[in-house]
DNA sequence: TTTACTAATGCAACATAATCGCGTTAATAT
DNA sequence: ATATTAACGCGATTATGTTGCATTAGTAAA
């Protein structure tokens, strides 16, 4: 199943790419430049994530939220996990450089790490 | 706003000690001895976590997941962030003792970590 | 034990997130 | 220009979690 490129996946990859924080779907529908329907927001938004160009982050609000972070990309191509972080104040979804590390009993494998931090972020500790 | 014990809270804090392990609303409405209904399932849940007594993750499925765990008490009382661990093939899900590290750039400032790792467990791993 | 107070419950309605089926549209290669 | 089929929009559906409200039942005081 070879991919193609439609006008809705550019724009949404622009506007992840534009905003440097991971976003939901309601967010991109919000912000986007075209009007793009709900459930292709989230088909184009899960084939990024196949393609390993977006990752997802599941916050504690239960919602889905996505970004693109080239520094997410280890040198061997492995994808590195890092800490995300939510501000309860304003809302932004933000990667941190901070690389997420743990040991597992042994016997566990690890597939995938969701790592989300939450808090104030400094912008708004420093406006209040 | 006093608590009180009822037959509800009873089973459901049974059912957490007893089973060692995070556990979703409808885990529980089907392993639980009595009939609760939904709501007050999350209303009890809730309270808990507000109690102190039992913590909430919320997993990449979107879903809650509710555990007592002795462990995360610190001596001082504080809560201490620990990974979870989600079998994606048996669904368990277990507090690993492993403690949550993290540094986040200055002016930022964390109120909670939900940190959750996927892939297999022991015994899934050992079983096939 | 009886009474009063109100926390807790069940039920139904509601809100929201995300997925899916299906007929149609349009990107790509020939 | 044509054929193929990935991608799309729309509507329906599923699932999770919350809330309002009338009723029930803990708990403490009389």
């Amino acid at each position: 199943m070879k991919r193609r490129n439609t006008p809705a996946k550019e724009a949404v990859l622009e506007l992840l790419v534009k905003s440097q924080k991971a976003l939901s779907q309601d967010a991109i529908e919000s912000q986007i430049e075209i009007a793009v329907n709900r459930a292709t927001i989230y088909r184009v938004l899960n084939s990024f994530c196949e393609d390993g160009i977006a990752h997802k982050i599941v916050a504690e609000d239960g919602k889905q939220y996505f970004s693109i972070c080239k520094k997410c990309k280890h040198p061997e191509e492995k994808l590195i996990y890092h800490y995300h972080f939510r501000c309860l104040s304003c809302g932004t979804i933000e990667c941190l450089k901070t690389p997420v590390q743990y040991t597992v009993p042994s016997g566990y494998q690890v597939e995938h790490a969701n790592c989300l931090l939450t808090g104030t972020c400094k912008d708004c500790n420093t406006n209040s």
